[in-house]
DNA sequence: TCGTCGGGA
């Protein structure tokens, strides 16, 4: 390759500084080369003969494609001197020196040496992204830094906006910034807000075409819905115009829960004289890269899930983008050539109303499955609570999670990590789930757990209402089993049996209106956590059985009582003389279940007394999604555990705060006022942004 | 009567 990346000007430069220094935190624009040339350098300078150079990435594609560049750069195959990990996939043997692998599987790594003593270099990519992984990862670095300070490099690659907050949680380690190839983009800022973003939109993709040079445009929009409609909307109006105007055009959709086939089609070329309109969410950010876009269209919105502490409850809503995230867009338009950002809101409110950077997402997260992760590294230096993290989670969040953990078995009492915990860490699940596996152990009914657990974790999605009540109009669709009336849990082991009747036929997938992509992944996750499951279980288990429906449980009781141990944390109980329920916990909500739910009330109408549910969505009214019906007699001793709860034992003791940690708990003398101003101010900020979305949308209306 | 941004083990 003839061209000279930026990076290796600085090569000198960065290898005495990380001679000099345990962390190195380099800014790396895009196009700087640093995801495939800062693991070459430090092999280049000797660091792999001690140890394997470790890169991460938040996302298995790039761990894939980066090891594959690297390996065709240094001349060697891939797997041998380079290779990479990813779920499911290790190309990777004794040979190899420098490995790439996404954040979720060195954070595996960690549970069985949590000193990654066969590292010697661990660079941590794109951390400027704050992945909950990455986030923890950073926290497991500063403690790691200490322990083996004299054979272990660190290097944090970060963005510009963000890079001197990561120094300073380093100690102030050094910033290194390498420029990138990027082209300059021209940012053209609204005079005021949009009073309908979807139109302001239309309005300037149009006017691009009429009157910019050729070149692709990339819209940024909030979600699907949003997508459809601009698709139609840019349709209608492009073949209004007139013939031989302007450019023809090309309207591409890209979103997640568009099938493959149809997401590749934004990486064909456009047809000669034609310009590509791609209406994209926040997926042609980072995960997905266009190429020959020129102009982006950027609203200035994100949808963003979010969980509540305090309720339990996730969110989806829509807020305002943070100017890190404003730069990654407005960089789309660079690639190739000079392009433009078209930016649907006023620089005041860049400069005054975004936040530098998105809120981290172990701040939007229930962090059950964090904790017990960082409680079974079993190293008695690390209390949780004392955990060092870039940005703390909040106390609530803790407390939250300690509870959850309790009522599962997770841990004990004292808040100390219990054997069932530590059994439960080695899954690669969220705890309740991992704890419904251990339980139908216990009961008998393995196969058909690990069903539930791998379709659950796979997120399967059925589209289209698949109640049988009313006339169906697509009749396929009464084909798909219904749960019997015990709920969406037993649904989907029912569907999953339906499909392996069929020796996993995609066809029947489809036909069934189900993804094929996410069937296929559901048995991967399956396959996974028996073979996980078979090394841990000390008894024998029941899986050998298959997966035919046991006629010696066909209530699924057995099941069903495994789902409600595993869900202690998530149990609901009717109301007295309705169809409304009351969650069970710390803090009880009103909760109703979920329209889209299979589960069946009695003669009468009665949806059952109690119900374990999966996740609590607050959208048009707070529902239980995934609901599955269980008995008053299972959940007895659940209640008997929660009156015993006390959160001061289990946080255990909080004498021994840190300073960074009293600053994020708020409960630090010194800091509590600087706490309460900062902290209500960002969810404030979240909520405006939201409401004025909202009030935007139905002002269309 | 409800609708889901994007990642990951």
């Amino acid at each position: 390759m003839g061209l000279v990346l930026p990076i290796l000007e600085f090569e000198e430069k960065i290898a005495e500084t990380v001679e000099a220094n345990p962390v190195v935190v380099v800014i790396g624009e895009t196009g700087s080369g640093k995801s495939t040339q800062l693991s070459q350098i430090l092999h280049r300078r000797g660091y792999s003969r001690k140890g394997i150079i470790a890169v991460t990435q938040p996302r298995r594609v790039a761990a894939v494609s980066v090891s594959r560049r690297v390996a065709q750069e240094l001349g060697v195959s891939l797997g041998d001197e380079v290779g990479y990990a990813i779920r499911f996939e290790d190309r990777t043997s004794h040979k190899t020196r420098i490995k790439y692998l996404t954040d979720g599987c060195l954070l595996r790594e960690c549970l069985s040496n949590p000193e990654l003593n066969q590292y010697s270099v661990i660079i941590l990519d794109e951390a400027h992204e704050r992945s909950l992984n990455t986030d923890i990862l950073l926290g497991l670095m500063k403690r790691l830094i200490n322990l083996r300070a004299s054979d272990l490099k660190v290097l944090i690659t970060s963005a510009t906006l963000d890079g001197v907050k990561v120094s300073r949680f380093f100690s102030g380690c050094p910033v290194l910034n390498v420029p990138g190839t990027l082209f300059p983009v021209e940012k053209l800022y609204s005079r005021e807000r949009p009073t309908n973003f979807l139109e302001s939109s239309l309005k300037t993709a149009l006017d691009i075409h009429l009157k910019e040079p050729p070149g692709d445009v990339l819209i940024f929009m909030t979600g699907k819905d949003d997508i459809d409609k601009m698709v139609s909307m840019l349709e209608e109006k492009i073949q209004n115009l007139e013939e031989g105007s302007c450019l023809d055009a090309l309207v591409l959709p890209l979103h997640g829960s568009l099938p493959p086939e149809m997401q590749v089609r934004v990486f064909s070329q456009a047809p000669p004289n034609c310009r590509r309109f791609i209406v994209a969410t926040n997926i042609a950010e980072t995960s997905l890269t266009v190429d020959g876009v020129v102009y982006v269209i950027d609203s200035g919105y994100v949808k963003q899930r979010q969980y509540n502490p305090l309720t339990g409850m996730y969110s989806l809503d829509v807020v305002q983008i943070s100017r890190v995230q404003a730069e990654q867009r407005a960089g789309r338009a660079g690639r190739t050539r000079p392009g433009k950002c078209y930016r649907l809101y006023p620089s005041s409110i860049y400069q005054e109303e975004f936040l530098d950077a998105s809120v981290p997402e172990i701040q939007r997260s229930s962090l059950a499955a964090t904790i017990l992760h960082l409680k079974s590294f079993n190293i008695q230096d690390i209390n949780i609570l004392n955990f060092d993290f870039l940005d703390p989670p909040s106390r609530e969040s803790l407390e939250d999670a300690l509870r959850q953990l309790y009522l599962i078995d997770a841990i004990d009492d004292d808040g100390q990590i219990t054997n069932m915990g530590r059994a439960m860490s080695e899954l690669p699940l969220e705890p309740s789930l991992a704890r419904t596996l251990f339980e139908a152990n216990e009961l008998g009914c393995m196969s058909q757990a690990l069903t539930v657990v791998a379709t659950l974790s796979a997120e399967i999605t059925l589209h289209g209402s698949t109640t049988k009540k009313k006339e169906v109009k697509r009749k396929r669709q009464s084909e798909l089993p219904d749960g019997s009336g015990w709920g969406d849990h037993i649904q989907l082991l029912q569907i999953y049996e339906s499909w392996d009747q069929v020796n996993y036929d995609p066809r029947w997938c489809s036909d069934n209106d189900l993804q094929v992509r996410s069937m296929m992944f559901s048995k991967d996750i399956r396959k996974q956590l028996y073979q996980i499951i078979q090394k841990i279980a000390k008894g024998p288990m029941d899986v050998q059985s298959g997966l035919k429906q046991r006629k010696s449980d066909p209530d699924y009781r057995k099941l069903r009582r495994s789902l409600c141990v595993g869900y202690g944390n998530q149990l609901a109980e009717r109301m007295l003389h309705h169809n409304g329920y009351h969650t069970i916990g710390y803090r009880s909500q009103l909760v109703q279940v979920h329209p889209s739910s299979v589960l069946e009330g009695d003669d009468a109408g009665q949806l059952p007394d109690y119900v374990v549910y999966h996740e609590l969505i607050n959208t048009s009214r707070p529902f239980m999604r995934n609901v599955c019906t269980v008995e008053m007699a299972w959940v007895s001793p659940i209640l008997k555990k929660l009156e015993k709860l006390d959160i001061n034992r289990l946080s255990g003791g909080w004498s021994s705060i840190t300073k960074s940690q009293e600053i994020a708990l708020g409960n630090a003398h010194t800091s509590k006022g600087e706490m309460d101003a900062i902290k209500p101010d960002v969810d404030n900020k979240i909520q405006t942004a939201r409401e004025r979305y909202l009030a935007r949308k139905g002002g269309k209306k």
